[in-house]
DNA sequence: ACTATCCAAATAATCGATTATCTGTCAAGG
DNA sequence: CCTTGACAGATAATCGATTATTTGGATAGT
């Protein structure tokens, strides 16, 4: 389901978070799977930010041997999602203010730095990509009352963003991007079930894209910069409001 | 030795890159031991970058089990030193021009914005830790000839360029700022066993520290990125030069 | 010759059991 | 009382053996 978050970030032959993949979607081992269905655990907030998690209740959850456990929590490090110390274990990150705020400072940086890139780089082909990820977002509700069109918005949104800049041709831009989605996704799956009224999502977006491919550096670039700051915004008045800090 | 990359990017307690480590700086587990062995072994390029990482093999080359080697791996995969596909194993992450480019253009971005937030947010006792690492690095002789000067220069060098930004209050940034300067040093440890012949790099050093310390922002930041690129340069040249692609 | 298919050796992934480490509790000594 | 140390249960780390997958080469069919 999640696009195939490739393990490093060396140059890949896969480069656009092509959503078309040739059935074979499935991980195949056991570790893989796992680090699956535990990201989404975590950034859906089923899993609490902080929480310990014991390896021998995780063993029989998920019915599975250490091994690939291990195999799977080690992968979500990488993620930023889970914490390790040695012979203490791992614990899902925690979430706080600081955070959040960083979070959303480094998206203002690297993002737009990243769709600058893409703008000053990408071809027709990257163009079409934008498009595409631009109408299926914008074709997708989200209703609050059902769970599945969240999720669903969710991963169309993540690669929206994640196709911007895909055109940037920098591997390890892309995957510090990448990366930095994820945890801000993981704040508004817990906090915002639907868009804050005084904002109208959709056009953001088509205004960021329809700049991009017209190659309007700066005007895309601040339309961006405005996207991310806003959501910025509105999730740290819910984690201030909500957040059981 | 390796100053403890911590974990995962989360705050943590443990902010500034000491070396002061109350003793046990010694690694507990064998996964952790194995973590730093290896990535010593691939900076240093007794590795070679793009071979395959056979587990028998390292199995019998550091007499362990499974287990931790997979854990010693799986966190060299964080570090963007190991690549990985399920059934098919690790491999040592490929080197590249493009690869070395972009590293420099990262470096150029989030390093001197960093060094800047350093500037902006740091209190005196990062004025001091910059002045110290200079100092400790300054002193610290090369020569070629003697493999154990070159890796312990190496060590005060990075120590150096992540105490400047580690004023800046920005985990995930430091964090990226750290993986950065560890695939960068790669580069060096593999190309350059010393400095080119045009440069004085004790006293760029000391020009971006005195800036960085005097606050003078526009300056320090200039002399950063130059510092960045120049070594960039040398390295582009002796990969084109040396380089077996 | 060329491709496709099947085998066997090589390699990776997983498991269950064992060993090492930590954490909280309780008793002895100050 | 408070501190210290030792114990036991809980938890993490490691091992050796087993199972699953891949890879390269041989074979058969076109």
């Amino acid at each position: 389901m999640v696009p195939h978050d490739d393990g490093a970030f060396a140059p890949t032959t896969e480069d656009a978070p092509s959503s078309s993949g040739f059935l074979d979607d499935g991980k195949n081992t056991i570790g893989s799977q796992l680090a699956s269905r535990l990201r989404e655990a975590i950034i859906s907030g089923e899993l609490q930010a902080g929480s310990k998690i014991n390896l021998d209740k995780a063993r029989k959850t998920f019915n599975v041997s250490l091994s690939p456990l291990r195999e799977g929590l080690a992968r979500l490090i990488s993620d930023g999602l889970v914490e390790f110390e040695d012979n203490r274990g791992y614990r899902v990150s925690s979430i706080s203010l600081a955070n959040l705020e960083e979070i959303t400072t480094l998206r203002e940086e690297f993002e737009v730095f990243a769709l600058r890139e893409s703008m000053r780089l990408g071809d027709v082909e990257w163009e079409g990509n934008v498009m595409r990820a631009l109408h299926r977002l914008n074709r997708t509700e989200r209703d609050a009352a059902r769970p599945e069109t969240l999720e669903r918005w969710e991963e169309l949104h993540r690669e929206f963003h994640l196709t911007l800049i895909s055109g940037c041709g920098k591997p390890i831009l892309l995957h510090f991007c990448s990366l930095l989605l994820n945890l801000n996704d993981r704040y508004r799956r817990v906090f915002l079930t639907r868009t804050s009224g005084d904002r109208n999502v959709s056009q953001e977006h088509s205004e960021i894209a329809q700049g991009a491919v017209a190659r309007d550096l700066d005007y895309a670039c601040d339309m961006l910069r405005q996207h991310i700051h806003r959501t910025g915004t509105n999730l740290r008045n819910h984690l201030a409001t909500k957040g059981t800090l």
